[in-house]
DNA sequence: TATGAATGAGTCTTCATTCAT
DNA sequence: GATGAATGAAGACTCATTCAT
């Protein structure tokens, strides 16, 4: 059991657990007493630590929300790495998206946004970060529609066991960089 | 309340209310007395009728599904009406993202593909669709990366008041649409 | 299904339904649908033929209870054939008990005796007529003695998957059957 | 109301109503409300101590067969006082006999192993206590004969008002516990 | 006469939340 | 501060019985 003596680390566990649990099977699926069992910690203290459950269920995306951060950190350097060229940014995103955990984890904040809107921004931090990162090296149009397309791309990969063809991505992204408002006819 | 004796009527009433509740809260919103309410039916009904919450539930799915076959039955159809060109598509499609009752009701199928992989041919149909609807205007990746976007647009959409900018739209389709296998580098 | 124009027929398939059911699962387990299924017949003929569940019951106990009359029957005339004797009895004994679902409906008259007085007849059916047959060949109290000793031995068998011992039924009807009055010290 | 933050005199409470309600109505009349409101406990109380109805009957049953175990206990005292003499066996019997609930709740035992093989083993308790206690003071054989009688006796005293007949059962007794398989013929 | 649609009462069960300790 | 006992509201589901046809 976690610690008594740390009410931190509780805490986190908690918000980890919830993570764990909503990825697995839903936000709806969210329960105190499934949280409480997966965390190792008595059932009162999800209520001690946590208002209500909506309240657990906010922290959990929150904390979606700070590591959408710290990938986007990543990404961000990573695309800087291969100097913004497509081929580069295909080859990252295919990384990213072998990791269906993340994925999944993503997914719950558009799931969120959907039905509650005070929930939106959550979900549009991760394509507004994109779009910022890829600004660096295409119009603004250009960086939001390859970054609604990745958004496509993610939701196709959770539809679908195989992963998605990099030779695809790297068209697509080459494509879309490229625009620019001039080509707005 | 719906006219007892008319069986047919009042199974599509109940599938329609269970539509309509899931579009409202989600597929995990939907219970037996929702829909009961919804319906204008006694709550016995809905058991009466269907033999679980989950019948219910992918009736709901399946009436979601054919009305999305008879959305891309038009699509095809106007598609064909302005020749496949990007600008009409654009147009149309930005028609289309208006109606966001459809939009949501399209992303339940999303959302119970990703929990359930039996319903993933739901999930997958209007992609399908739509690929095959573009793929008599441009090569077939082209099609698929255009309808991975168009997917991408929805979920913007449906995270966003404001509707989708039909330049933008444009812009990118067009870009999408002339790719072709040999640009693969 | 069972002929519409056979209303007798239908009663009995009906009956002999119900009584199969509650050997399979219990007096509480009868429920109309599971009639109406077994037997063949329209749900609704199941209350139209029968004023109520509980009258069906009573007709199925009804039934179990000409069947025990008609095995009485056999009994005395097989029992007259080896003249009483003990050796011959048990012999009798042990083929009867090898037929399970005919043990298995009995004691269904025993549970009904034992939560509703006004079935206790039935329920006593068995054992006066056995009392009653071997009155023949023992007194009254041998008769009865051995007619109660054998119903403990069907709730034995009914508990144990092996067939009860010839041998120790015989030893036990030869010991009770050669009683009398005059025993009693 | 039983005391709160009493767990396991609430728990004992809910068994013990739920032994009565079986008694009153057979095992398959139990339902959580009647428990409930028989132990003067809430709703709620019968499903958070145990998990399930069937949890709750088996506690119940567990609880009659400790009941039987502490007859048994007594029964053999008893039997060892009167030197296991069958005119001794016979009136502890009858006494034994006056304890219509007693009866009752042994007999929930027999009917419940009838319908679920797992609880035979219960079913089979006082049968086999009572053979093992009757071999200090005869056969094997002549025991277990004896004992399969007095379940008989026991099944007989349920389908009965009056009680039943002290001489009978002394000559019975006496005639069984007197055999061996000697006389096995 | 016969049937299947219909429904409301009642079943088991889960769980957020409260609160005594 | 922490916990687990406690409970009432709500959910899925079953079914005897009624009744229009």
């Amino acid at each position: 059991m976690t610690s008594r003596r740390d009410p931190e680390g509780r805490r986190r566990a908690m918000v980890e657990a919830a993570v764990q649990e909503m990825i697995a099977n839903g936000s709806s699926a969210l329960t105190h007493r499934r949280v409480a069992e997966r965390a190792r910690v008595p059932l009162g203290a999800t209520t001690y630590y946590f208002d209500s459950l909506d309240d657990l269920r906010a922290a959990a995306l929150q904390a979606i929300v700070e590591q959408v951060d710290e990938e986007l950190r990543e990404f961000a350097e990573d695309v800087r790495g291969c100097d913004g060229r497509p081929e580069g940014i295909a080859a990252l995103f295919t990384a990213y998206l072998s990791d269906r955990e993340r994925l999944r984890a993503e997914s719950l904040l558009y799931f969120a946004g959907m039905h509650k809107p005070e929930l939106r921004p959550f979900a549009q931090h991760w394509v507004l970060g994109v779009t910022e990162i890829l600004q660096a090296y295409a119009s603004p149009e250009a960086a939001q529609a390859t970054a609604v397309y990745l958004d496509g791309v993610i939701l196709h990969t959770l539809l679908n066991d195989r992963p998605f063809d990099e030779a695809a991505l790297r068209m697509a992204i080459t494509a879309l960089m490229g625009t620019s408002p001039k080509d707005r006819t």
